[in-house]
Order: structure tokens, then sequence, then C-alpha cells
RNA sequence: UGGCGAGUAGCCUAACGGUAAGGCACCUGCCUCUGGAGCAGGGGAUUGAAGGUUCGAAUCCUUCCUCGCCAGCCA
């Protein structure tokens, strides 16, 4: 198995303590168990999120931790609802986030004869029945949270009955719903899931397997626990909503002749500020075009971040330092935004491009010169070393970078005013150029030659120092900014989700200018514009047509004064 | 309402009977050719409440409060 090791953030470490930490050592110390073995299940019903990151940092990173493994088998007990695409795209999002099952892939389908052979056993040890009941005859008969259920006419069948009748569902001799497998527990029972719980139950559909082989199903009740016991798997981690289902999960170890008997322990799963993770409410985001699909840079999913520009080690960093426990938890999706820019302030190559352009014409510098400046790919890191950007008497700058009339603390260009061009010269602001509408349309600066690379022989510092790209490089670009998809940090808390969708979760801005050597720039790679944030090339890319993605933004002390600015006026 | 689980600063997490720690966020200062990054510092917690046990309780006991999960032939 190989994993890499996650870096984190300062004060943490990777393998810091939980309390399920604590019990695998136990475990291991005590002789419980020799090696550990654990799993990740997924269903494959929909693409992975980052909640499943953390389900997945905590199975196969205890079992790195450990010296153990980890297996990925899918959940596959629901033909209804799932496809083999979706078993295709999971496994391409967990090596994508750098986990590896190595040989250990499985599939609860791969169990199907064995799990039909225990529940015969089942059967025949009379703790199991066929049930001839509707699902709505179930329903009434299951009882309430505070009223006991009533026993099924069906419950005291003879077990060679029941034998038959489960004989006959598995060759398909009845319709769906016509009946089902039920264990024989106790309809009496304050837990409602050992109230005679469905094993099986019919269902003629296309299986992405195993076809049109089985006409039953085992639920997930009756096929985890088992595949678990199969598998050899020590520690069954999940999260919980199944902690009811521990009891059952218990019992059917105890009354079946399994090979093994795991350890199901449960935690606590990842809620986000502005953000839903629920795979029903992401299918409908899709099916109803609210976003560009599964991957939309928008989504929490795997796919979406990837496409976003958020690095794996980011997203992995992100989750271990969120920690395991049992109590509810919703993370403040600003500690998402630190992980990420906390590796990409370390590995993003620099580079200059121009969002909002605005003209600008260096009067005293001689017109069709080209000079070569040495810029830094990234101040973090010396070893990535230097690029010539090309200088010329024509340049766009961020049209945000000029005021006619500057506030106070509003450092950045002004008429009149001297500020740098980062890595290239001083300008001053000697005019402005309006259209007959007065919208800006040009500045008119001028040059210090003697600040060439940035620096004052005379010790002048200006207050700021603004990207710029040469009009006659620049290329062409169209950049979709991101921003929460839910506009309040609780989503769908006053009832309606789907009202509190933001109207400007995406921005496109055409007209952008970009530097030129990002037409290489391979998806999947993401850079720092200067000043402006993280970029990367998004998929919609032509080769005449380059799309970027903003990852996310720098942090941005001067939009914070000016937002407070808003809120005390 | 029956059962199960959980409550530690704005948000996460730790402390395993010995006197509340770390990250995120926030605030200051320094530094800076990214208003970024970095560095240094700071504020903020009667540990849900009330009782009890103990020399000593976030940790143990009792009661209460609040929140979450369970009444699919979903997982």
């Amino acid at each position: 198995m190989s994993i890499q090791t996650p870096t984190s953030p300062p004060g943490t470490s990777p393998e810091r303590g939980d309390f399920i930490r604590d019990i695998v050592a136990a475990d291991l110390r005590e002789g419980r168990v020799q090696t550990i073995v654990t799993r990740f299940p997924p269903e494959p019903n929909g693409y992975l999120h980052i909640g499943h990151l953390k389900a997945i940092s905590i199975s196969f990173g205890i079992a790195r931790d450990f010296g153990g493994r980890c297996h990925l088998r899918f959940d596959d007990t629901n033909p209804t609802k799932e496809e083999q695409e979706y078993i295709d795209h999971i496994q391409e999002d967990i090596h994508w986030l750098g986990f590896d099952w190595g040989e250990h892939l499985y599939f609860a389908s791969d169990y199907f004869d064995q799990l039909y052979e225990w529940a015969a056993y089942l059967i025949g040890a009379g703790k199991a029945y066929v049930d001839d009941l509707s699902a709505d005859e179930i329903r009434e008969h299951r009882g309430t949270l505070t009223e006991p259920g009533r026993n099924s006419p069906w419950r005291d069948r003879p077990i060679e009955e029941s034998l038959d009748l489960f004989g006959r569902m598995r060759k398909g001799e009845f319709p769906d719903g016509a009946r089902v497998l039920r264990a024989r527990i106790d309809m009496a029972s304050p837990n409602i899931n050992l109230r005679d719980p469905v094993l099986y139950r019919i269902l003629h559909a296309d299986h992405p397997r195993t076809g049109d082989a089985w006409s039953i199903y085992p639920m997930y009740d009756f096929a985890h626990g088992q595949s678990d016991a199969i598998e050899g798997i020590t520690h069954s981690l999940c999260s919980l909503e199944f902690e009811i289902h521990r009891p059952l999960y218990d019992w059917l170890i105890d009354n079946l002749p399994v090979p093994s008997k795991p350890r199901q322990i449960e935690f606590a799963r990842l809620n986000i500020t502005y953000t839903v993770l629920s795979k029903r409410v992401l299918l409908r985001l899709v099916n109803e075009g609210h976003v560009r699909g599964w991957n939309d840079p928008r989504m929490p999913t795997i796919a979406g971040m990837r496409r976003r520009g958020f690095p794996a080690e980011g997203l992995r960093d992100f989750v271990t330092g969120v920690g395991v426990a049992k109590a509810d938890n919703v993370i403040e999706f600003g500690q998402l935004e630190h992980a990420v820019r906390n590796v990409l302030n370390r590995t993003a190559p620099r580079r200059f491009s121009v969002l909002e352009p605005l003209k600008v014409i260096i009067e005293n510098y001689p017109e069709g010169q080209i000079e070569e400046m040495d810029v830094a790919n990234n101040p973090e890191d010396p070893s990535a070393g230097t690029r010539k950007v090309p200088f010329t008497r024509e340049l766009w700058i961020e049209r945000e970078d000029f005021m006619e009339e500057p506030p106070a603390k509003f450092f950045r260009l002004a008429p009149g005013r001297e500020v740098r061009l980062r890595s290239a010269y001083f300008v001053t602001c000697r005019e402005v150029v309006k259209d007959a509408a007065g919208e800006i349309v040009e500045l008119r600066c001028t040059y210090d030659p003697a600040t060439r690379g940035g620096d004052s022989a005379d010790g002048r510092r200006p207050k700021a120092t603004l990207h710029w790209i040469s009009a006659s490089h620049a290329m062409l670009a169209e950049i979709r900014l991101y921003d929460h998809l839910f506009v309040r940090p609780d989503p769908g808390a006053d009832g309606d989700l789907f009202a509190d969708l933001s109207p400007d979760s995406e921005r496109v801005l055409q007209g952008c200018l970009v530097d030129p050597t990002l037409a290489e720039l391979p998806v999947g790679e993401t850079v720092q514009f200067e000043r402006l944030g993280y970029f990367t090339p998004d998929r919609d890319s032509t080769p005449g047509q380059p799309v970027f993605n903003r990852t996310l933004t720098l942090k941005d002390t001067w939009a914070k004064l000016q937002a407070q600015g808003r809120q005390n006026t």
C-alpha cells in the first residue's frame, strides 16, 4: 500500500490521537487483533464528496499508521440506484486523493452467494422467516417510537415453508415487493432496527456487476457486517447514523457462522458552512442544472474541488486537521480555504494576469522597445527560479488598482502618485484619459529608468506594487470566479434549501488578459495570479479560447477594510 | 414521547481524577517588490445547568436542559 504522508497544519500531526485510534491501539496492545484491517465502503450511487474524504482519511489513515491495510469495497446491494460510471469515478477520485487499496478491491456483490447461504442458515435456525406482508403492512406492524410493534402473521410459519419460499424468491418466481425475508428478533424492541428487520427484498433489476443473475438483493444490514467478516475487517469505521444499527450488526455476526468478528465504531460526519453534503441534494443540483455537473467547481465533490484547483494535499490536510470525534460539528469553510492556501502558497508558480484591464501608456518609454524583466516564479521557493516577462510601452493594469479620487488608506495608483510595477519600474500617473461618457479609458504615465527591476537607488519606496502585463503579449482569456453555492452558512435551515442557492456563485469574466505562457499550463495545475489569487485552467479551455477558474482569492486586507467601511456607513 | 448518542472560547479538536491546551477565525506590532506570505504578541472558557463523591472534577455519580440519530422492501 502506498499512501503519501499528508503534510499537516502546524501544531497537529497526521497520526494525532483520537478516540478510534485509542481503541485500535488498545486492541493491538492487548492482543485482540494482530493486524489492523479497515475498509472504505462507498455505495456507487453518486460521486465522492469532501465528507467521504473524512471517512477515507480515517480508514486509510488508521491502516497506514498502524501498519495494516484498508480495503475499498463497493456496497453495491441496491441495483436500482447504482451505476458503473460511479464505480469508475469513485476509484479515480480516491487515487487522485492519494490513497491506494492495492489488491484489495471488493464488492459486496462478490458475496451474494455466501450471503444467500447464510440467510438460509438463519431460516434453518428459526431466526429468519419469509414474510408475505406488503410494505405498508410491515410498516403498520412495526409500531412507533413509543409503541411496540406486532408480530407478522407469517412470523411462525414453518421453517421448511420459509426455506422453500426463499428459494423461489431467488428464482424470480415472485414480483417485486411480494415477499421479504426478515430476521426473527423482537417486535417489541425499543430499537426499531431490531423489530424483525428486512434482510432480503425482491428486486428484478439489472445489477452493474451481476446483471440479472439475482432477483433478490440483501439489505445493507445483512450485507455490511458479513462482508466485513469475510474480508477480515477488524475495525469497521462508519458515521454516527449507523450507531443505532450496531446491535443488529452484532446480532448477525453472533448468529451466523462467520469467519471473523469485526467491530463497528462510529464517528461524527463532516459538515461545512455554506455547503451541503448530501448525495440526494447534489444529484438534484446536477439534474436541475444549477451547476455544470458533478464536477462543477462549486460542488463539494472531490471532482468539483479538483476542477476548482484545490490540491489533493490541501484537502487531506483539511480533513486531518478537523479531527475525529463523536460530537456533531460544522466546520467553517474558511478552515478549508486555509488548508488549500497553505499548500498553494508553497507550490503554486506565480504569474501576472489582469482580470479587468485598464490601459496604461508609458509616455517616456521608447515605442517598439521590449525588455525582458526577471521575475521570481515563487518568492516562497527560490529553487523555483525566475522567468522572463516582457515589458513594453503599452501595458494593462487592474482597473481596481487606480482611483481618480483615492480615499484614505487606498495605496494604489492615483493621479500624480508613484507606484511600483512589480519586478519592472516605478511609474507615475500623469494624466487620466476619459471617453465621451466620462469613463476612464487610459492612463498616461511616466517611468523612472533608474528603477529597473523594481528598486530605487535613492531609497524611494512606493506604498503599492501592482501587477501588469504587456499589451502586445497578453493572451485573452475567460475567467470564472467562484463563490459559495449557498448564501447562508446553514443552507436550508429555513426550510427551502433551493431558495438559499446563491445567484452569483459563478461570475464569468470575458476579456481578461493573462500571461501567454499559461496557454501551455495543463489542466490540474494551479498557479497564483499575483495579488489576485489562485487560478487553474478549466477543461472547457480550447486552444483559441482559454478558460481559467479562480480557485481562491488571496487573503485581502484591503477588501476587508472596504467591506468593514461599507458596514460602518 | 421509547431507545441510542453528544454537549469544552465565534468554529473545530485535546486534556484518560492533579488545576483548561492546539488549529481556524479575530486583534496588535514587526517585516515585506504580492494590502499575499512570514515573524512576534494579544484578547477571548464560571468546560450545558444544578447537586453530590473527593484533598482535588471537564473527567466519577445523580437529576435536569439542549441538540442529533432511528418508525425505507435506501445506504
